[in-house]
RNA sequence: GGGGAGAUACCCAAGCGGUCAAAGGGGACGGACUGUAAAUCCGUUGCCACUGGCUUCGCAGGUUCGAAUCCUGCUCUCCCCA
C-alpha cells in the first residue's frame, strides 16, 4: 500500500485542478468525510501514479429490493467509477446472517443462508441499474466493478481469528454509539452479536484493501471501525465518506422498505412517477441534490415558481433514469390523464371471468372486488363500497349488497387508481 | 444466582371477572378539498352473504354460568442487586 500521508501537495497545477474537480463531484451530498485532506492526498497519488482508488460499498442482502435510498450511495460509487476509480461492491452474504444494528431501534432478524442467497441475486441486478456494471473507458482510465461476497472469507474464519477480531473493540466504544445508548435507555434488548457486526464490516475493508468506503450517515461508526482494523493490519486507514440519508415518502423518516415509505428501483415507470409526485414539497431539495447531477439554480427557481412542475420534472427524470428515455414522459402523460384530468386510463387491464363461475351473470359486488384483488377480504370490500370508494361504469355504488350484472363489459373503479374492465368468458 | 416489572389488534398504548371485537394515538384505506404537496374535515380499520355467527389479548392447561382480566406451568423481554 502506498502511504498517502507521505505525499505532499503537488507542484503540478493541472494535477491539483483535477484533484479539486474530482473532490467537488465526490463531496456533493456528503455529510462526513474522514478526512477530506486524506481524500485529496489519495486522489493525488492515484492520478500521479495511474492507480485508481479502490472504493468499497457493501450491502447486506437482507431484503430482495433496493430503493432510491440505496441509490444515493450507489450513485456516489458510480461517480467514483466515472472518474476512473475502481468499485468494490460487497455483497454481505455473511453479515446479512448477523444483522446490522445501525440505524435501527430494534434487533434485525437473522436470515438463513437460502434467503440470503436468493436476495443476493435480485440484488446485484438492481445495483447495476445505478453502478456501471462493466469496464468503462472514461478519462482514459477504466472504472471497474469488482463484486465480492464476504461469506467467501468469513466462512474460512476460525474461532481463534474470531476471538482476535473481537479483541480489537472495546465494550465502552460500542456502548457509546447513539443507537445503542438510545436502545438501552428505552429498555430495548441488544444482542451481543450486534456488537460484532461493525467488526465484521471492518474486516471486509482489510480483506479488500479499501482506499475509500462509502455508506449512509448511519454507517459512520461501522466505517470508522474499518479504519482501526486496517491500521492494525498495517494498511493505510480508508477514507470514510457518508452520504445524506434520503427521507422517505412520509417526509420524516429515512427511506426504508420496512417503513413502507420507499420507491423501489424495480418499480414501474408509472409507480416511480406517481410515488415521486406524492413526496412532500419540502423534500425537493434533498431529492434533487441526492438523486440528480443538476445544479442548484437549475431546479431551485422552478421549485419556487411552480412546485408541481418541479416535482413532475424530477419524477420524469427518475423514471427515465430507471427505465430508459421515453419512460418518464410517457408516465407523465398517463399520470396527468388519471390524476389531473380525472379521466379513465387508456390501458385499463381487462379481466375475464369464467361464465360458469358467475350464475346468471350476476355477482355480489364484494365478491367482484375480491376477485379483482381490489380488496383482500369481503369485509374489506364491503367497507370500501360503504365508504363510497367504488364506481361501476363511472357511477358510485354505495350499496354493499349490490348485485353486479355482467351482461357486457363493465368498468370497475376502486379508489382513485385501481381500474379494471370486467367481462364474462363465452 | 437473588429480587421486581412486563408480553394486548399493522405499530404505540389503555383495559385488570360480565355492558370487550377490546378506549386513545399513529399508520393505512376510502371520501371532501387539491398540485396523488402541505394543512384541514369526515368515514372505515379481525373474519364470515353479517340485525346473526366464528376466531382474536405471548404459549399450554385450570377456576368460573362467564376471563384480555383470577390461578398454575412454560417461553421471551426489561430493570435492580450479585
Amino acid at each position: 500500500m502506498t502511504d498517502a500521508a507521505d505525499v505532499p501537495a503537488s507542484q503540478d497545477p493541472a494535477l491539483e485542478r483535477e484533484v479539486e474537480r474530482q473532490c467537488a463531484v465526490l463531496l456533493r451530498g456528503v455529510v462526513d468525510c474522514v478526512s477530506a485532506d486524506d481524500l485529496r492526498r489519495r486522489l493525488r497519488v492515484a492520478l500521479r501514479d495511474g492507480r485508481p482508488l479502490r472504493v468499497k460499498l457493501g450491502f447486506d442482502p437482507t431484503s430482495a429490493d433496493l430503493h432510491l435510498g440505496h441509490a444515493v450511495v450507489l450513485r456516489k460509487l458510480r461517480q467514483f467509477q466515472d472518474l476512473g476509480h475502481h468499485a468494490v461492491f460487497i455483497v454481505g452474504g455473511a453479515t446479512a446472517m448477523l444483522g446490522d444494528p445501525s440505524g435501527k431501534d430494534k434487533t434485525r432478524p437473522q436470515l438463513s443462508r437460502e434467503q440470503v442467497e436468493a436476495n443476493a441475486r435480485t440484488y446485484l441486478a438492481q445495483a447495476t441499474k445505478v453502478v456501471a456494471a462493466h469496464e468503462r473507458q472514461l478519462g482514459g482510465r477504466a472504472g471497474e466493478l469488482e463484486i465480492r461476497n464476504n461469506a467467501d472469507w468469513f466462512l474460512g474464519f476460525g474461532f481463534a481469528d474470531f476471538i482476535r477480531l473481537a479483541s480489537k473493540m472495546t465494550v465502552a466504544r460500542m456502548v457509546e454509539r447513539d443507537n445503542f445508548t438510545q436502545r438501552m435507555k428505552d429498555g430495548q434488548p441488544i444482542g451481543i452479536h450486534e456488537f460484532l457486526y461493525p467488526l465484521l464490516q471492518g474486516q471486509d475493508s482489510v480483506e479488500v484493501k479499501a482506499d475509500v468506503e462509502l455508506g449512509g450517515t448511519d454507517q459512520l461508526f461501522n466505517l470508522l471501525v474499518g479504519r482501526d482494523l486496517q491500521a492494525d493490519a498495517g494498511q493505510a486507514p480508508q477514507v470514510c465518506l457518508t452520504t445524506r440519508v434520503l427521507p422517505g415518502l412520509d417526509g420524516v423518516q429515512k427511506m426504508s422498505k420496512s417503513l413502507g415509505n420507499s420507491i423501489g428501483l424495480t418499480f414501474s415507470a408509472d409507480e416511480v412517477f406517481g410515488k415521486v409526485m406524492s413526496v412532500p414539497d419540502a423534500l425537493m431539495e434533498a431529492y434533487y441534490t441526492l438523486l440528480t447531477d443538476l445544479d442548484d439554480p437549475q431546479w431551485r427557481g422552478l421549485a419556487s415558481s411552480d412546485p408541481r412542475e418541479a416535482k413532475a420534472a424530477l419524477a420524469a427524470r427518475l423514471a427515465d433514469w430507471l427505465h430508459g428515455a421515453p419512460a418518464g414522459s410517457e408516465a407523465r402523460t398517463r399520470f396527468d390523464r388519471l390524476f389531473r384530468d380525472r379521466e379513465v386510463p387508456v390501458d385499463v387491464a381487462r379481466v375475464v371471468l369464467p361464465r360458469a363461475e358467475v350464475p346468471g351473470g350476476r355477482l355480489w359486488i364484494a365478491e367482484l372486488l375480491c376477485r379483482l384483488k381490489f380488496a383482500s377480504s369481503r369485509s374489506e370490500a364491503r367497507r370500501l363500497v360503504l365508504g363510497g370508494g367504488v364506481k361501476l361504469d363511472g357511477v358510485v355504488v354505495a350499496d354493499e349488497k349490490h348485485e353486479v350484472v355482467l351482461e357486457r363489459e363493465l368498468l370497475v373503479q376502486a379508489g382513485k387508481r385501481r381500474f379494471a374492465r370486467v367481462a364474462l368468458s363465452d
